[in-house]
DNA sequence: CACGTATATGCTCTGTGGAGTATATAAAGG
DNA sequence: CCTTTATATACTCCACAGAGCATATACGTG
């Protein structure tokens, strides 16, 4: 379980990451928002940890974790080539976004320029 | 193996349709070049068009396999959130494409707008 | 110090994915 | 037709990942 894919091919750990994205959170919380068990939390973290997706730090009895993207990154860069793939598709894409847009949207959230999306406006 | 991050977590997976970025090609052609079995690119096909991540048209006796960029596009949706996350590590970033442009051999250095990056001549 | 809380880890079991090998299907070409 | 070429599929085997359960470790508090 090296790359990058395989870390983020678990339900779980997609789960554990898309939480982090808020703010940090321990173990406990983690475990109890995702309904999960515990040890299964702690490996999964192990996982995250080992593969630098997430950092932690100890707080007592408890240990934080937070998000690290740099690993994400590389799946963007991979991403990348295919891109320019998606021009011709660019319609459907959008659609497919404004669909996520509302479903997602509990927290308005203005899709912005994402980085590499054309120029909408 | 439902998930789209599942399918793109197989290395030989990932390594066919890089290639197919290029131009389609024949199940022929993709042995070949990515040295694998016969029957083993027959089955990640099978997977990958199952998925949506390929199409495929008839050509005599042979199969013209061609992306289709849409799977990746639901990726690249999970990815948004974390984007925002990026900004805060953006030196970080940059030396990471740095570093992979080097090591892909890329000629132009003028990376433009992250993401977006030009395809390979 | 003893106990409760929070987290990590070891062990076992099970499911499943990927590779290899052999074989089926189908079209082209003599 | 018979053969060659191109691709798909069935079957078996093996490795490995994820879950559960039990247990270890560590800190805080009375």
């Amino acid at each position: 379980m090296e790359s990058v894919f395989e870390i983020i091919a678990e339900p779980n750990r997609r789960a554990i990451l898309s939480l982090l994205v808020s703010s940090q959170q321990s173990v406990g919380e983690i475990e109890r928002q995702l309904r999960m068990s515990q040890p299964t939390v702690s490996k999964h973290l192990r996982v995250l940890r080992d593969a630098g997706f997430v950092e932690s730090t100890v707080d007592a009895q408890r240990r934080l974790y937070r998000l690290n993207p740099e690993p994400l990154q590389q799946v963007d860069v991979w991403l990348a080539p295919f891109r320019q793939f998606w021009s011709a598709h660019l319609d459907a894409l959008e659609r497919h976004l404004d669909r996520v847009d509302q479903s997602t949207s509990t927290k308005r959230k203005t899709r912005r320029k994402t980085t590499q999306r054309k120029p909408r406006t």
